[in-house]
DNA sequence: GTCTATATTATGATAGAC
DNA sequence: GTCTATCATAATATAGAC
């Protein structure tokens, strides 16, 4: 925004890019999604995609990339918060924010599922490059809170995880078909609320088994 | 295999065809998935697909339809299994089969994942064939659940239901990304038999909470 | 930086031989 | 019932004008 008079508008155009393309890739998967209609999407040509990206691959790369940053952004910031030093509140806090972001971007997990579901050189770059430092991070977290009596013990991590961010993440990955099945859409406010108080209890222990604070 | 003599091994093609179709939708998407390799996969050209489906579509709702034929079969054998009194006994039953079911055939799990997250005729000719039926008839278990206490009460059904298959469906579903990350493969029979406890432990309450029968 | 061609490849579908 | 062409279309990627 200061100074330098940079190249035009590149920074903003690119951006659109991103947002169309991160669009594009979750709701048809990599191959299904269509160079021509990201361009379009984003009001440029096919030609300015490979200008800046380079390719295919390269787009769906920076997409990813940027999912993730908006993702690790607000998971970071929930687990350094120094104003909460319970246990059980910072669990609160974790599932309150995951369950609002995946409801305000289910691309992020769409993005995921396509690719976690299939060996290939894709997956493996999108697991060492974002999901095993989450991973890595998250697991003590678990563990801690395990240990403390606020989560279940004597489920293995692996699948407490899986279960953990399974019951989380499907009901806005499949927020279409839920839609059209119960009538109920999940991404309104009133929904996201139920499934967070829904996760809390299921994994936190019901309201009736302790109070916090 | 008994008297008429009909026209040459038909159906054993067909079926190969089918199963190779429900890998490649599954694993690909609608979208990816690719008639020709569908075609070499069951050892047979492409023609063949045009011959028996007519069409890139009809092969694809003709694999989806085989897919709920198999989920469903082992879904009302346990919902009618005469031999279970207790209640939750019945939900412990039905638990361990669907993680045993999607352990074994997670292209099940797969397909519906893909096509579940968009708006789209398919997704509607899904949604209102099979997913719609499959809901009516455990809506109601859940609920006569929940009035019996074994399943926690005052969560709406359609949170405790994505939760539910969520919890237990991503694992599953993702993997291939499950074993790069942690080093565990989800249908290993070991992990399989954690994963059903984990999902009892949190869904039907610890052991320490109550003995079954 | 952005667009308009064009090249190249690969897909789903069809026609017709055996 | 099965295969081998071929057609028509559409995708990514490239080259080059403005």
């Amino acid at each position: 925004m200061a100074g330098t008079a940079p190249a035009a508008n590149s920074g903003e155009t690119q951006e659109q890019i991103l947002i169309a393309a991160l669009d594009a890739f979750a709701a048809h998967g990599f191959d299904g999604a269509k160079m021509r209609e990201i361009a379009s999407r984003a009001g440029v040509t096919l030609g300015l995609l490979q200008y800046y990206f380079g390719g295919k691959q390269k787009l769906w790369r920076a997409a990813v990339d940027r999912a993730f940053e908006d993702m690790r952004g607000g998971l970071e910031v929930r687990l350094e918060d120094g104003s909460i030093t319970d246990e059980r509140e910072r669990l609160r806090a974790l599932v309150r924010g995951h369950v609002e972001f995946v409801a305000r971007r289910p691309e992020f997990v769409r993005l995921m599922h396509d690719e976690g579901k299939r060996r290939g050189p894709r997956m493996r770059w999108l697991v060492d490059r974002h999901v095993k430092p989450i991973y890595a991070l998250l697991l003590p977290v678990f563990e801690r809170a395990q240990s403390a009596g606020v989560l279940p013990g004597g489920i293995p991590p692996v699948h407490f995880a899986y279960a953990f961010v399974g019951a989380i993440d499907v009901i806005f990955h499949q927020a279409e078909e839920c839609k059209r099945v119960t009538g109920v859409d999940p991404s309104a406010p009133a929904a996201v609320e139920a499934h967070i108080r829904a996760i809390e209890h299921l994994f936190l222990g019901g309201a009736s088994q302790q109070d916090s604070l």
